[in-house]
DNA sequence: CGAGTGACAGGAC
DNA sequence: TGTCCTGCCACTC
């Protein structure tokens, strides 16, 4: 049964290191984008964070979003650093570290890989 | 003003 | 009950 949930949480994984995603490039994986609300829902209620790299999804501004599930900004921060990826002034430099068309491709094609849709 | 964005909340199935 | 979806709405470009 491939819930939608899962398929979040394998597209969350699927965010190449170095990279993050936003609430809505994941909703556009998923091919709903009216999911986005969605993605923070599921990522919120589940807490998966042990198998789920949740600090690669932050918001369009490259913040992550108040309510930071999983030990603290600074975690999350420390953690994109340490895979590469560039902060400006306390934020995600979105313009170099968001994910690219490609990498959305080929996450898409993971994805479709891995739930054989 | 219009479009994009939400780590929600609640309703629908 | 759990899973999915959609509305509201404030806020920012």
């Amino acid at each position: 049964m491939t819930s939608l949930a899962e398929k979040i949480y394998a597209a969350v994984r699927l965010v190449p290191c170095g990279k993050v995603a936003t609430y809505s490039q994941i909703a556009a994986l998923m091919g709903n984008c009216n999911l986005r609300r969605y993605v923070g829902n599921a990522l919120h209620k589940n807490p998966s964070n042990s198998i789920t790299p949740c600090h690669r999804i932050v918001n369009a501004k490259g913040f992550c979003s108040g309510s930071f599930a999983f030990g603290g900004g600074d975690v999350q921060k420390n953690k994109l650093e340490t895979e590469g990826v560039g902060f400006i002034d306390g934020h995600v430099d979105m313009t170099r570290y968001s994910i690219t068309q490609d990498d959305f491709n080929a996450i898409s094609a993971e994805l479709m890989s891995i739930f054989y849709e």
